[in-house]
DNA sequence: TGTAAATATTGATGCGTGTCTATGTCTCTG
DNA sequence: CAGAGACATAGACACGCATCAATATTTACA
């Protein structure tokens, strides 16, 4: 285990930020993730990936939802990864990628709860 | 009334991420929001004002919580006003800003939101 | 009226990032 | 083993953006 917060705890831990002020490490590792999900493709792409069947989605349907490069879309997934939100598995040729709903509903917290 | 959404109207209306895929257009004016938040500074500018007594906080306390210019204060504090996360209010020399904590409900709602 | 203080605006600069094409890697199948 | 298909990576480019110094604007007060 590291000093370095990743995204994730940093997600997990904090009090809302209506609560206190976020510390700078926090405000650090959230902003990663809010960042990741500032950009009007990615969320689409969370939300198609969240909202699917199992609460994952197959790469080549995400490819066919956007008038965009295939390198690109694959760029954006591996953003939404390395912010700790999409999980990864490649199962054959294909890639699946699920939403870490739990991650999610702790970003919530963060933002808008009023608990904890 | 426009066509056209604003971030704060489409974050008000729209259901959960996990719940349907978002459209472009609420993406695009969710994403608005997101990404005002997806910088560390904003974050905490945010959390401050969020935290403060009375949900308000003058621009001259946040000057001080940041080693950062005055002017590059107050271009972060304008980011988050047009994304209608904070309110502005003059009186006399100082200016508050204030949270708009419904906002930031409606906000996590859509992110990590189960209900709707 | 004139000066000082608080905040906003402007313009410049360097770095970050979204997008693309080209290419690499891996896996299945004939 | 060879070819095809799915996805990732590399490199390039244009645009966006965080930051600053300088300046404008507004308000209070002497």
């Amino acid at each position: 285990m590291s000093l370095e917060l990743t995204p994730v705890q940093a997600v997990a831990c904090c009090s809302p930020l209506t609560r206190e002020p976020v510390s700078e490490e926090v405000a650090e590792q959230v902003s990663v993730m809010l960042k990741a999900l500032g950009d009007p493709v990615r969320l689409r792409l969370m939300s198609l990936v969240a909202s699917h069947q199992g609460g994952e989605a197959c790469v080549c349907d995400l490819n066919d939802a956007f008038e965009l490069s295939q390198p690109t879309i694959s760029h954006h997934l591996k953003v939404l990864h390395e912010a700790g939100l999409l999980e990864r598995e490649k199962r054959g040729v294909w890639a699946y990628y699920r939403a870490r709903t739990e991650v999610l509903a702790n970003l919530a917290a963060v933002i808008g709860g009023s608990e904890r």
